[in-house]
RNA sequence: GCGGUCGUAGCUCAAUUGGAUAGAGCAACAGGCUACGAACUUGUAGGUUGGGGGUUCGAGUCCCUCCGACCGCGCCA
């Protein structure tokens, strides 16, 4: 085989995709009866190799032998039938059925090179037409943002950024619950609010919502527009509540800002009523003949698609439900996307099934994904805190971002699963914030700055071209292996819809840098290690920084 | 009662969609800078994956059944 120029460097993926077709034609050779499934995977233990195939045992029942036999004779097969592939690696053997590959070295020296070369476009991948809708944190427009929001916030944005990275054109929605009867309690509310204002004796709703915020709205609302002086009861009582529901909703969206997040829409519920996009919801579902009508409401078959009770689309005093609303707005997403995602919170457990029966009632099942952000609770060492709207102690995002900072809150947030819960400690968070991961990542990147500041100009700039055939050291590998696998991270996130899994490769990237940066020295030796060993920083310093870039968290440059 | 989500090291969590001897961080203990940033690193210890059955070459993962936690179960939103 040809020397491959580093322009042209094959990737482990390229080397990969191309044994996989060399062993699926060495099935089909030694067993015609079989069809070989082949599929690469980290195998856990390094003794194993740097990738591994299970192949062989979807062979073992058409072979009618053990899986150490059909693997060791799968070798023997194509490494004789096709050696220009077999010699991209630098070793493959047969252990317990599982086939262990080792890719040679030049493989890794590739993708450093390329990293270096594409710089924030690696493990971009092109425009593919995919269109998809997504929806995270929508909260009732009744009050600040809490908690749980900053960790729909954190996921739906972490994922967000990954599925534009690969590719996919996404779409960012938010709903903004001002329809129905939350907004007549808000009304309330803040009327009583405003009457105290000259009245402390006026009694506060049992139901209202009893934060402080309604108070400062009030007297700002009262400063503001004194025309609500001389408004009657009822005609105070709506303009009231319209300005609060203003009010909240920019709150909220100047949260949310602060907290990193951008979106394309924020949809108003109350709009959705006002432009006659529900009637043209109930509308579709009539047409499909899955309404009927009980008791002078109008019903939607749910049972017939998995929920465990009809639902009413309609009340038997011609108002329509909350759930008219969900059938109007994912009918229009489901429409206008070729996949829709919901995060929602905790509490919406019921959904998951009702919501994709939904779609798949409109016609297009399986293209709802429900996705639950787990309950979060806060703890202050041993001491729970307690959350409770109606008590009114919340504990809002803006006061843990405050407290705890952004990067870390998003870090957090992002590192578990969607569905684990989790249980967030504040005082941990606080006082031992140079434990937290996410200062370990953090470091690794303004590290890599600091070795690249004291490096010569000129170093760097020929790191960028430099023959990387000395990185051989079994950290530089280890490092390199790890750089190489951001483009299937980044694919597996969106298809399994896993953000928490950037959070933990940023951890290993980190990890296998300062390993790297303890066991050899990058700014001595001679001229050629120094330069490959620049590149393997500036490859690093890439990687860290595209992946903290999808979770939303700055890559300082010193710290 | 019905339905949903969970249960993994002392603590907080992983486990690449069913793969090999279940892994990290924190906490604990013992080491490593005359050093390009020690916010780092090397090692030790820590487990019947809540219990019990089943499915198969192979189960933390799938099925059944108990136990436990949380959340839903309204012509509220």
């Amino acid at each position: 085989m040809e020397p491959i120029a580093a322009e042209h460097a094959l990737l482990p993926d390229d080397a990969l995709r191309a044994l996989a077709d060399a062993l699926r034609e060495s099935a089909q050779a030694l067993y015609p009866s079989a069809s070989a499934e082949v599929s690469f995977e980290a195998p856990r233990r390094p003794e194993f190799g740097e990738v591994a195939t299970n192949v062989a045992f979807s062979l073992v029942r058409a072979a009618r032998r053990s899986p150490q036999d059909v693997a060791a004779a799968l070798v023997a097969d194509v490494c004789e039938r096709a050696p220009r592939v077999t010699q991209l690696f630098s070793s493959i053997e047969a252990v317990a059925g599982f086939i262990n590959l080792r890719l040679s070295p030049s493989i890794w020296q590739g993708t450093v090179a390329r990293i270096v070369r594409e710089g924030e476009a690696f493990a971009r991948a092109a425009h593919r037409g995919v269109r998809i809708s997504i929806e995270f944190g929508s909260a009732n427009p009744t009050g600040p943002l809490l908690v749980v929001q900053g960790r729909a916030l954190s996921i739906g944005d972490a994922l967000v950024r990954t599925m534009r990275l690969r590719g996919y054109d996404v779409f960012v929605e938010w709903i903004i619950n001002d329809a129905g009867g939350q907004l007549e309690t808000l009304g309330r509310s803040i009327d009583a609010r405003y009457r105290q204002l000259s009245d402390p004796a006026v009694p506060f709703p049992d139901d209202g919502y009893p934060g402080e915020y309604l108070v400062e709205i009030a007297r700002r609302l009262h400063d503001s527009h004194p025309e609500l002086a001389t408004m009657g009861d009822s005609e105070r009582v709506a303009s009231l509540a319209r300005f609060a529901r203003d009010e909240l909703v920019a709150e909220q969206q100047r949260c949310v800002a602060r907290f990193g997040v951008e979106y394309d829409l924020w949809q108003s519920e109350r709009e959705l009523h006002e432009t006659g996009k529900i009637e043209a919801g109930i509308a579709r579902l009539k047409e499909l003949g899955l309404t009927y009508e009980s008791e002078g409401a109008l019903f939607f078959r749910a049972t017939e698609f998995g929920d465990d009770k009809d639902r009413v689309l309609v009340r038997a005093d011609g108002r329509p439900t909350y759930f008219s609303s969900d059938v109007a707005y994912h009918y229009e997403k489901l429409q206008r996307a070729d996949r829709v995602i919901d995060i929602l919170g905790p509490d919406h457990h019921g959904y998951i099934g009702r919501l994709s029966g939904l779609a798949a009632a409109l016609g297009y099942p399986g293209h709802l994904d429900v996705l639950i952000a787990q309950q979060v609770t806060l703890v202050r060492g041993t001491e729970q805190v307690a959350m409770s709207k109606r008590a009114g102690n919340i504990v809002t995002l803006d006061e843990i971002v405050s407290e705890v900072g952004r990067d870390a809150t998003r870090f957090f947030f992002a590192m578990l699963a969607t569905d684990s819960p989790l249980t967030f400690d504040v005082q941990l968070a606080v006082e031992q914030s140079n434990e937290n991961p996410v200062y370990y990542v953090q470091y690794g990147h303004a590290r890599i700055c600091s070795v690249l500041r004291r490096a010569h100009a000129g170093d760097v700039e020929a790191a960028k071209v430099t023959d990387l055939s000395p990185l051989k050291h079994a950290a530089e590998l280890a490092l390199a292996r790890r750089l190489a696998e951001l483009p299937a991270t980044a694919q597996g996130v969106v298809d399994a819809l896993a953000p928490h899994r950037l959070a933990r490769y940023a951890r290993d990237v980190a990890t296998d840098f300062h390993q790297f940066y303890t066991e050899c020295r990058i700014l001595e030796g001679d001229v050629a290690v120094r330069h490959a060993r620049l590149a393997l920083c500036l490859a690093a310093k890439q990687v860290l920084s595209t992946v903290l870039g999808l979770l939303g968290v700055a890559a300082p440059e010193s710290m």
